[in-house]
DNA sequence: TTCTGTTATGTTATTTTATAACGGACTCAA
DNA sequence: TTGAGTCCGTTATAAAATAACATAACAGAA
């Protein structure tokens, strides 16, 4: 089973920064990190991106506008990430929960609503960082 | 118990576009639709649009970089707003789920994480849009 | 009253985020 | 070898949000 498709340079250059990243990345922050590599232009880092979401090595923050490597395990199986993001630190901690898929999923059948993608983004303030203050 | 602070002209204003408007708005088409009224700039919107939120009365939508009037009955009381997202129709409904609440809530509690706000946004196709299809 | 802190306002300029529109290079199969 | 598909790179532009600055309006304290 290897329809696993090549990433090409530019799709493989993105994910390597957002996993080097320990944090959520603007589109102009990985820009900034891969001029050395001879990138330039916004778009071919939004290109990327679309490519990096699409199969799955990727996602996007919508409330922060901006970008992180998938670090589920089971987030193509449950269907659904979610994530915890630290307004101190700005660390996005990503996980799934099936009880919570099957929440939303179960409205959305009773209102015939047919969902293509879901977000779940909680702010606020992780444990170290509590601890910390 | 009169605590209901009166809302200041732009203020008002604002909130009755969006409550006009039959779809999320974004804060250009809120000014767009107040030049009328003397509005000229964005950040007339932007800063009237922050209070509002910030009296429950309106709520922002973050994938849609778009804003819209508190619709839910109970957000407040269940302290968590969650959006069904027609990408047909572009409506938007506004519901609230104390299971889903609690869910979260479970989560953050476990993992010592202190939630602040709660971003929770379905995307998909409406049921008037799935027949009409 | 006058002083003073707070809140709301208005305006201009700028930053940040995202896309449109164009053309070239390459692969693969018909 | 031609045509479809995909990736690539460039320039220009649109869309969303904020910075910086200056003024007005007002309530409470002195
Ligand atoms: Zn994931
Ligand atoms: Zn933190
Ligand atoms: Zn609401
Ligand atoms: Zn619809």
């Amino acid at each position: 089973m290897s329809s696993q498709k090549m990433l090409t340079r530019n799709q493989f250059l993105v994910l390597d920064v957002l996993k080097e990243g320990e944090k959520p990345l603007s589109a102009y922050d990985i820009l900034d990190r891969l001029r050395g590599e001879g990138l330039r232009a916004p778009l071919q880092i939004y290109r990327a991106l679309s490519a990096l979401i699409g199969r799955g090595h990727a996602h996007r923050l919508e409330s922060l506008n901006a970008f992180v490597a998938c670090a589920g395990k089971e987030c193509h199986k449950s269907g659904l990430a979610a994530f915890a993001i630290c307004e101190a630190c700005g660390q996005a901690n990503e996980f799934s929960d099936f009880v919570l898929r099957q929440r939303l999923e179960g409205w959305a059948e009773r209102e015939g609503f047919r969902t293509s993608h879901s977000v779940v983004e909680m702010h606020g303030t992780c444990g170290a960082c509590v601890i910390r203050s």
